[in-house]
RNA sequence: GCGGGCGUCGCCAAGUGGUUAAGGCAGCGGCUUGUGGCGCCGCUAUUCGGGGGUUCGAAUCCCCUCGCUCGCCCCA
């Protein structure tokens, strides 16, 4: 056993578990182009600054879970925290709004230093939807619908999508000082927590998780008050359209989510069997964060899900594995470079081909051929080559397991033997 | 960042101070030199995550460190 390990937090996706997010990735990208979506990539690492303006410099993320270093010209750098800020710098820098909205789609991973648990890890995968440039309420209820359909596509049912509405900028400072004021009347009666929090996020306070603070906040002042008309009317119309869309959700008035850009719409869709970390998918309006970074007013939605959770509530629901359809089975020098041949033909034909590499005894390559799972074994000995034949033999026939199906082509003859193969 | 549990072969594990570290699965070889899923036989950890200490003697006790896991904070 030797002695170097994985870094804490970050985890080996080995072949086994593979195949599950290669099939969920497959499934998102058939929703993503059903719905129109364009695929962007960005790098993993950007300037500090960006996330720290970008998602704020208030909230945990920035505060204490990034991976910060120096580089050689002595930049500050950081390992992408999450994916919107980074796909906001792309779309100013290479003026995409020019040629109009943006309608993205994007995956990777995502770097956050904390202490790993249960669908958290310090290396994890993301994969995202971003609206950008579109402001109407119906962009809201289908970024919404995709993330829905999709997961529902994946197979997971007991899902609840949680709804709030965050207000605009305007209509959240107004609270915010009026909550302020609140809070610091009943300074002495809140935990230590969100006492640090008043003056930095007093937002954060409203989703305490300690009991006596959250008996407190129910005599607070409510952000739905200081809403504006506007932001009513669109919350009721968004309400509406996922009506109508019939998408279930829950109002959550405590949904605040932890990033600085969102506004108005927020949402989390949430399971019960992912322990304590119990969001599978996040996300919200930023109207901000495009001008915030130096690009045009540009209002904006998206979501992000998170892979590992996913992958985790869908089990083993996704996996259905495929198995060889062919065994190639061979004896001798000739049938070896027969046995190579025939493989690379088969596969050719778009078959799945294992071809054995033992060099042992018939016995031991029918027994490997078993345990493959393949459907059939073609045979290749010393009979078979000076014959120029193929032998085919049906494998996994509980039945008969005195004569089974065998069949012997001719080695020039490889299109019928693809027939026989093909026909069930 | 804070607090619990854990770490013995690729996997699942027994062993809790006395000397050869059970067992099962998987793997490899044989019974069966060209024919399979069963069965039987054999092989596979100089070593117990890593380092240091206590002891005549440590996988077993102590310290440090790394990793995993669960909870808090927060999020995907």
């Amino acid at each position: 056993m030797t002695n170097l390990k994985n870094l804490r937090g970050m985890i080996d996706l080995l072949p086994a578990q593979i195949k599950g997010w290669q099939k969920v990735e497959s499934i998102a990208l058939e929703h993503f182009n059903r719905a129109g979506l364009q695929e962007i990539r960005t790098p993993i690492i950007e300037q500090t600054e960006l996330f720290s303006r970008g998602i704020g410099e208030n909230t945990d993320v920035v505060g204490k879970e990034m991976y910060n270093f120096d580089d050689r010209g002595g930049r500050s750098c950081t390992l992408r925290p999450e994916g919107t800020a980074s796909v906001a710098r792309s779309i100013v820098q290479h003026g995409l709004l020019n040629n109009g909205p943006q309608r993205l789609w994007y995956r990777g991973p995502m770097f956050r230093y904390e202490r790993p648990q249960a669908g958290r890890q310090r290396q994890f995968h993301q994969i995202g939807v971003e609206f950008v440039g579109i402001a109407s309420v119906m962009s809201d209820a289908e970024v919404i619908s995709i993330a829905w359909d999709f997961l529902k596509d994946i197979g997971l049912n007991d899902l609840t999508l949680e709804l709030n509405t965050l207000g605009s900028n305007e209509d959240r400072n107004g609270f915010k000082k009026d909550l302020k004021d609140w809070l610091n009347k009943r300074f002495d009666m809140l935990d230590e927590d969100s006492q640090k929090r008043i003056d930095v996020n007093p937002l954060r306070i409203l989703d305490s998780k300690n009991n006596s603070t959250k008996e407190l906040l129910c005599e607070a002042p409510s952000l739905s008050d200081f809403l504006s008309k506007e932001s009513k009317t669109r919350f009721d119309y968004l309400r509406k359209l996922l009506d109508n869309l019939k998408i279930p959700y829950k109002i959550n008035s405590k949904l605040v989510r932890g990033l600085d850009y969102y506004s108005d719409t927020a949402f989390e869709i949430t399971s019960e069997h992912l322990g304590s970390q119990a969001t599978v998918c996040g996300g919200g309006r930023y109207d901000g964060l495009i001008s915030e970074l130096g690009g045009p007013k540009a209002p904006s939605i998206g979501w992000a899900i998170g892979m590992e959770r996913l992958i985790m509530l869908a089990g083993d629901k996704i996996l259905n594995l495929k198995y060889p359809d062919v065994y190639v089975i061979h004896r001798g020098e000739k049938a070896e470079q027969l046995a190579l041949n025939i493989t690379c033909q088969l596969r050719s034909a778009n078959l799945a081909v294992e071809l054995d590499y033992s060099g042992s005894s018939f016995s031991k390559q029918f027994k490997r051929a078993d345990k493959s799972r393949a459907k059939w074994a073609i045979v290749i000995g010393e009979d078979e080559v000076s014959r120029d034949q193929l032998l085919m033999k049906k494998l996994r026939d509980n039945e008969n397991s005195e004569g089974r199906e065998e069949y012997i082509f001719s080695r020039n003859d490889i299109d019928q033997l693809i027939r026989k193969l093909n026909d069930k």
